[in-house]
DNA sequence: TCTGGGGTCCTAGGACCC
DNA sequence: TCTGGGGTCCTAGGACCC
């Protein structure tokens, strides 16, 4: 028989605000933003202005994460605004992910404020889970001032699920013996993975809790979920044997960045500097992780919220910013309708971590040369800033192409 | 002063091949 | 005379996560 799994999921709660709190705090400052109602929020004036962290207290007044400040200013007169400092919490996921480490080498960084922690098998070194779980959710706090929940779990889903039971502060069990108990009171929209969409089409089925689900005709939901409906109906019984994936970010499978625009652009040249940029920027990405691409997009979303997109598959994988911006502002000539733009970007993706060398001998030894001098410009770059050295010479060449 | 940004995974349809 | 069909690759779009 199998061994039991122990998962434990690590959930820093209302991360960005928290973090944000314990900054201005330290600076000096004597009000603690998690005690008013307060957000952490994007900037209104770049078209920004979305909730992305909220107080408890700013929560009770119905304030949703994601919907613009505008709204959530509607619902709380006196709400408190912060600008998001992503360097800083960056910083404290870093810290949070090293003190995590001590635990057990078998963690996953799930996201900026989540890990999963493998446990099994160490019944030895920590005997009572629960009394583990207490301990790191305390030392927390108190070494690092933010609060966090803590889920135990036989699998990741269990974990996580228990983890997002009630906060803050609070460690919880979802054992494979309490699914009944815990799990299936919920609303089915609570289940991880059962987002807007599926949840309104479960309604239609009469499926409103996770009971409700795990006892649903298996037919029924293959008719309306593919190949997603025995995931659901796995997960309405809390069964998930994913493993762990300690080195997640190694083994990226996408880079992306967009913009949204400070006002609609219309102008090819324009939009194609934005390109320019963003070329550079995943270009970086992919040089620091040793990966190159084989396919690359560009994404739109007008002045109409409309979203489209088109992308090609390259014939060599590279992570040279001219051989990205060229495949970009070709697919911008294809793929652009003409109309207003109000976010634009680049996503790469088919990553490879080893440049499959090309036939010649010749051809090698340019390569590794072309290498090398982006590896001295990156190094500029990271002194000096990313303005200082540009390879005007790429914008130029291809823009001639649309400009008329 | 309306609606972010970075990801993963899936599906459907067309092209192409045998 | 009445239109196979399975497999793979590629692209566009969408659902979902934090």
């Amino acid at each position: 028989m199998e061994k039991e799994r122990l998962i434990f999921h690590v959930d820093v709660n209302n991360a960005f605000l928290s973090w944000t709190a314990v900054e201005l705090l330290r600076k000096g400052k004597r009000l603690d933003i998690r005690k008013i109602p307060s957000i952490i929020g994007g900037d209104e004036a770049a078209r920004r202005g979305i909730v992305l962290a909220k107080s408890p207290v700013a929560k009770k007044f119905g304030i949703k994460t994601a919907e613009t400040i505008y709204a959530a200013r509607k619902k709380c007169k006196n709400l408190q605004v912060f600008p998001p400092d992503h360097d800083l919490y960056k910083k404290r996921s870093d810290e949070l992910f090293q003190y995590l480490s001590q635990y057990t080498p078998k963690i996953e960084r799930y996201s900026i404020d989540e890990c999963f922690l493998d446990m099994t098998g160490m019944s030895l070194l920590y005997p009572d889970p629960l009394a583990l779980a207490y301990k790191i959710k305390d030392e927390i706090k108190e070494k690092f001032g933010y609060t966090v929940n803590v889920g135990l779990g036989n699998n990741k889903l269990c974990a996580k699920m228990a983890s997002d039971f009630e906060k803050p502060d609070r460690v919880h069990t979802l054992f494979i013996d309490e699914i009944q108990t815990k799990l299936w009171p919920l609303k089915v929209e609570d289940l991880l993975m059962i987002g807007k969409q599926s949840a309104a089409t479960l309604r239609q089925l009469k499926i409103y809790t996770v009971e409700d689900l795990a006892h649903a005709d298996m037919y029924l939901l293959t008719k309306y979920f593919k190949s997603q409906a025995k995931f659901m109906k796995d997960s309405a019984w809390g069964i998930d044997d994913s493993p762990l994936e300690t080195d997640r970010h190694a083994l990226a499978k996408c880079v992306s960045t967009s913009r949204t625009l400070p006002y609609d652009y219309r102008d090819a040249r324009q939009l194609k500097k934005v390109l320019l940029q963003e070329s550079e920027e995943v270009a970086r990405v992919l040089r620091r992780q040793h990966q190159y691409a084989k396919t690359v997009a560009v994404t739109f979303k007008n002045s109409q919220f409309v979203s489209y997109s088109h992308q090609m598959k390259l014939y060599n994988e590279t992570n040279v910013t001219a051989d990205i911006y060229k495949a970009a502002a070709e697919l911008f000539d294809r793929a652009w309708k003409e109309d207003d733009i109000r976010n634009i970007g680049i996503r790469l993706s088919d990553l490879v971590l080893v440049k499959e060398q090309q036939i010649s001998l010749f051809d090698k030894e340019k390569d590794h040369g072309s290498d090398k001098i982006q590896e001295v410009l990156d190094q500029i770059q990271d002194k000096y800033g990313v303005s200082s050295i540009f390879s005007a010479s790429s914008l130029e060449s291809t823009n001639k192409n649309t400009e008329s």
